[in-house]
RNA sequence: GGAGGGUUGCCCGAGUGGCCAAAGGGAGCAGGCUGUAAACCUGCCGGCUAUGCCUACGUUGGUUCGAAUCCAUCACCCUCCA
């Protein structure tokens, strides 16, 4: 039946779901859900880890379904500290608002725009009286709260923990309250907050929302190991991430360096192609070309096709032994004495961010000048000649530079 | 309110008067090996007009030939007691 069909669908690659049967008793109800999910704009740049869940929420709405996305303008100035030593500075208004725009912009690359409705925490949180406050915090125990593994874990260690860190779940929940949120969706770390939206929508005598969750992407530097992704999640600050604004070729020099045996679980949770597809090419098992065929698709998906191929043919040219990218930098260098010496040269064109980087790389075997490799830190640059220089490898610099006579 | 402890480089963390640009680990970078990956091995990892010089160990000031190390001050954090 064709119920059975749309949930299969949107229940692929799900890991938590309360309840099941509710879902598809309300699938089959007909009416469309109201689909709600929140992102809290502290940091602006999405990545890669944040479009799994945004991928769920367009499934929701290509069949049909409401997609709430609540930016979370008023939970971001609170600053949820979950898993941090120290707190969050605390946001200003505008900083906020200014994040949100560039959220949105990048999150309307995954979701249909139209078939959205975006909406502001702070528009029922920021003023919430007191009253109902504490008529908030009193539906909640603190035995319940110190449930949620991280409190525990610091309550049990005897670091802090903070009132309104404690508060925090429930104002994501009464966020739930506020829009009669059929569904929300979040990682898998969010699980307690949704329970909580669950109950104190029960609570508060509204039919409570499901609860759904999707797997967290892990980052960058994820290896395997006894055949199962162990990593940290991807994020800006581990520096581990693949932004959704990130120019083509980077796309692709990153996904080139993801572990090979990784590679499959980036497939699983962020190609857009079908099961059998994504089977087929795991069988063929050539990580390679794997990774190049996955990097095209992620590319073609935030840029174009045509960047896709671009950024592949650049790859191919940049980082192949004695490759070298068509569109180099070319510098004029101003020098003082007889010649420039090549570290000040590397500092100068912006190869390096000084001249004791440069001569480091120097001394260690890092750079070439004109295909040459020159390891004498005294190497000087002749006025009135023009140079190829070429830093590094993993990240290659190139850059033409003409000393001035 | 009382008593005590802490603040070190991107992060964690040693260092109690010269041998300290500061051990160790992580992150990062380079070289080797590879596939353009990972793992692994080696090295580097404040700046400069570079066998020397400058800036740095919470703030400001002091003691000393010499201070991350001693003293005072301010700021912030923590623990125990009440």
């Amino acid at each position: 039946m064709l119920v059975d069909g749309v949930l299969a669908e949107l229940t692929r690659g799900v890991v938590d779901l309360h309840e099941r049967a509710e879902l598809e008793e309300r699938l089959v109800a007909g009416k469309p859900l109201r689909v709600k999910a929140g992102f809290d704009p502290t940091r602006p740049d999405l990545h890669l880890g944040h479009t799994v869940l945004m991928q769920k929420m367009r499934q929701f709405q290509d069949a049909g379904h409401q997609v709430v996305f609540v930016v979370g303008d008023f939970t971001a100035m609170v600053g949820d500290p979950t898993g941090r030593s120290d707190a969050r500075p605390r946001l200003t208004r505008e900083e906020v608002l200014a994040s949100a725009e560039t959220y949105k912009a990048q999150a309307f690359k995954i979701l249909d725009e139209a078939r959205t409705e975006v909406r502001y925490n702070s528009e029922w949180l920021a003023g919430l009286p007191l009253d109902q406050v504490i008529s908030l915090a009193s539906r909640r125990t603190v035995a319940r709260t110190l449930e949620r593994r991280d409190f525990r874990e610091r309550f049990e260690q005897s670091r802090d923990i903070y009132l309104h860190e404690l508060l925090y779940p429930l104002l994501q929940g009464y966020d739930s309250v506020a829009l009669d949120a059929d569904l929300e969706l979040g990682g898998t770390d969010q699980l307690f907050n949704l329970m909580v939206g669950r109950d104190l929508m029960r609570s508060y005598g509204k039919r409570p929302q499901l609860v759904m969750t999707v797997p967290i992407l892990e980052g960058l530097d994820a290896r395997l190991q006894d055949g199962k992704v162990v990593g940290k999640k991807m994020s800006k600050s581990a520096n581990n991430a693949i932004g959704l604004t990130e120019p083509p070729l980077e796309m692709f020099r990153k996904v080139m360096q993801i572990d090979d045996g990784v590679i499959w679980r980036f497939y699983e949770l962020l190609s857009s192609r079908s099961a059998e597809d994504v089977a087929k090419i795991r069988e063929e098992n050539n990580p390679l070309s794997a990774k190049r065929t996955f990097a095209e698709e992620i590319i073609t998906r935030y840029h174009d096709a045509s960047a896709a191929s671009e950024a592949r043919r650049e790859f191919e040219a940049t980082y192949l032994k004695d490759g070298i990218p068509d569109q180099i930098d070319e510098l004029s260098l101003a020098t003082e004495g007889a010649g420039l010496a090549l570290s000040k040269a590397l500092s100068d064109a912006g190869l390096v961010k000084s001249t004791s980087e440069g001569r480091r790389l120097i001394e260690q075997g890092g750079v070439e000048v004109d295909h040459q490799r020159v390891t004498d830190v005294r190497h000087q640059l002749t006025r009135g000649q023009r140079y190829l220089l070429r830093v590094g490898s993993k990240k290659r610099r190139f850059a033409y530079v003409t000393v001035l006579p």
